[in-house]
DNA sequence: GTCGTTGCAAAGCGTTTGCAGCCTA
DNA sequence: TAGGCTGCAAACGCTTTGCAACGAC
């Protein structure tokens, strides 16, 4: 990541903006209103870029395809709504993980989704 | 599912035979060795058959393509091993979920996958 | 002016579907 | 024999890649 281009700019800040987690496309979409013409690919490829610079996360959902937010944030887990397909932070997680390792098996890492309806969704 | 052939037993069996979720891929391969000829369509279909009647249960893992597995086990959770991709069947959980669900959210399922090494792979 | 970046279109890849022939009941 | 099921190949949807034109520095 190099050079400094208007899409570049617009697809950061648009995770920026975002309070969640967003997919590719949504991501095109949102960020086509400071760059009309932007194209899909440029948004995978800067989304890729962004990921290896560690400045985005990618956040793998169950059954569902990666979205991406800014990286950096303390530990946390989402929420996925089923009614709108949102997906939303939630604290950090209590629980002992170690406890219910199998025997022999080396814990590195856990990860805890959510599902339910948003506060919106719920009315 | 009405009719009872070679193919849909195959792939019946080999879920049963697998001490742990498997893919489409994973399953045609064990499949094989019952039925040479068999299609990945084949698979599929049946797959999609056998969780509509509830005989299977699709594995939602973070990331990664959907795995299934014989349903009506107990409720448990996965570990999800970095090195041999294998999926493993860990307990059944802890944890206040509803402590962390945020403030009007309607909280109905939760998943949880751990990540780390298996205990071949740790070995 | 260089060469990293972009948009388009084509290529990949895993999953689904259309269809003619097969085989269970 | 009827019609559900299968295998093949084409179609799909999402992501990646090739390439010529563009534009940041």
């Amino acid at each position: 990541m190099e050079r400094r281009t208007r899409q570049r700019e617009a697809i950061w800040q648009t995770f920026e903006r975002a309070a969640r987690p967003l997919g590719p496309q949504e991501t095109l979409e949102l960020a086509r209103s400071d760059v009309p013409g932007l194209g899909i690919a440029t948004v995978y490829r800067n989304i890729k870029a962004l990921v290896a610079e560690e400045r985005l996360r990618a956040v793998e959902l169950p059954g569902a395809p990666d979205r991406y937010e800014v990286a950096g944030k303390d530990h946390h887990h989402h929420f996925h709504c089923r009614a709108c397909d949102g997906v939303f932070e939630v604290e950090t997680c209590q629980g002992d993980f170690d406890a219910i390792t199998p025997n022999g098996f080396s814990l590195e890492d856990h990860e805890i989704t959510l599902y339910g309806l948003c506060a919106r969704c719920a009315g």
